[in-house]
DNA sequence: CGTAATCTTGAGTCCAATCAACCAATGTGG
DNA sequence: CCACATTGGTTGATTGGACTCAAGATTACG
């Protein structure tokens, strides 16, 4: 399925049709990956744009010990590499999980478009606000909640994500994620997964068979995690001034 | 000491006099903070850019469970929230460590300087990138690294950041945060964090009184956490060619 | 069909959290 | 100036939960 990216960028803002024609001309070239191949390895300096069209794919470091963290998940309509102007060499690399097919883009064709469609610029910078700030809330799984919560938090995330690309229509969606590398993702070994999953299973939360993920109880999942999209900025943008009267919810003060 | 920002961002591009004139401005008003007080507080959207002026400032979230993670720390020449001009509101809160001093910068000069000065825009994209560098490295110091290897971890990167702002000439620099606030930033308790830093005494790797840190072997102290800055992306750019025959370590296949 | 990868289960160990004092330094108000 | 509270650092004893190790069941895949 194509123009997840669409979706997702509207997700922010609107886009015209030539916007749309425009993130359409990304996926010109595409190139197919194959189960656990890596699209980017670290200390290299991609020459193309990558663009996730279909499959899962990951960011990850591996350390001297052999142990390997995932720093970010990609699903269809992330992109994996836009810094290629501004960086000397990849930090990390990315792998597919299962098959996938990346979209190859000039980084001319990344500068034009992003030039004459000053949205869609927008728009990719609020993406990339939005990475980092699941880097954010990925840190605080790690750093403070405890094995059950981290997984259920991930979860719910990858739920939202996959719904704001059109791929999880009902509370279920792909997730071709063995239990290591959710253990490499939290920050736990497999064994540990297994049992987290297990007793989700047993409290009907979640089924995952197949690499399918169905989440029976959306409720309860997102609480017991305390999980709040928010970090997801989700909502579309209003007036684009800088001087907006921020009429925001109910803020409490901090206590 | 002013100017951390314009010593910051020439380690990654020369800059000319009208550029640093123009970073110049950014300091016209300054405020002070007093320890403990808070920049900005999640949920709302600051109408001014936030830029550390002189003391240290952290990025935090609270949980529910009143727990807290730190997941950024902001020495001078740091800029609090670039994004303003895309996100509605903030994800997390700021608050300073010690007293410190924010320049408050109008949006419209932050949007008028990048417009006029292009390599001041593309200088603050590459730190932007670096502090994602920095997010990816620190799930990995929780995911993967046992406590002992995460504060030596988080010691040789801000020995590396202050000394990138000139702010750590010898091997040693202000690290105003308590042993809890480290605890909330790698994810440890108090008490943990304390018999870590011991052990490091012990072991003549550091002195740590009055919130002076000295580092008295850097090479153990790297080696031992498996510090590389590359994540830091510290090199002068090249040219920006997007072909250049890239010359990479032993890489692995993955597993 | 056979091999490898993944998932599952159990038993034992160890490390970091927890709980609980205590000390030193700092600051505050009477 | 002193009694007192507060904060940050230090130390010890205990506990619990996740890791480790290991083996078997199941699934995926060439």
């Amino acid at each position: 399925m194509s123009g997840s990216l669409v979706t997702k960028l509207q997700r922010f803002t609107e886009l015209d049709k030539a916007d749309r024609g425009a993130l359409g001309r990304f996926e010109a070239e595409v190139r197919d990956f194959r189960a656990g191949s890596d699209v980017i390895t670290q200390g290299t300096q991609p020459d193309r744009v990558h663009l996730l069209v279909q499959g899962w794919a990951c960011r990850y470091k591996l350390l001297a010990t052999g142990k390997r963290q995932i720093v970010a998940y990609l699903i269809p309509g992330d992109l994996c590499d836009v810094h290629v102007f501004v960086l000397r060499r990849m930090d990390h690399s990315i792998g597919v999980l299962g098959p996938a097919k990346v979209a190859l883009i000039s980084p001319q064709l990344m500068l034009d478009t992003m030039d004459r469609h000053p949205r869609i610029a927008r728009a990719l910078w609020w993406a990339t606000l939005v990475d980092e700030g699941v880097l954010r809330e990925w840190l605080v799984n790690l750093g403070r909640r405890n094995p059950y919560e981290r997984v259920a938090h991930l979860l719910c995330e990858m739920w939202v994500r996959m719904n704001n690309v059109g791929l999880a229509p009902e509370d279920c969606f792909s997730l071709p994620v063995t239990q290591a590398d959710i253990g490499d993702t939290m920050g736990l070994t497999p064994v540990t997964v297994n049992r987290v999953l297990q007793r989700m299973r047993r409290a009907d939360l979640i089924t995952l068979e197949d690499g399918e993920l169905t989440i029976l109880d959306v409720n309860r999942l997102t609480s017991l995690s305390s999980f709040d999209s928010a970090y997801l900025h989700g909502e579309r943008e209003r007036a684009p001034a800088a001087t907006c009267s921020v009429a925001t919810r109910a803020e409490r003060p901090r206590s």
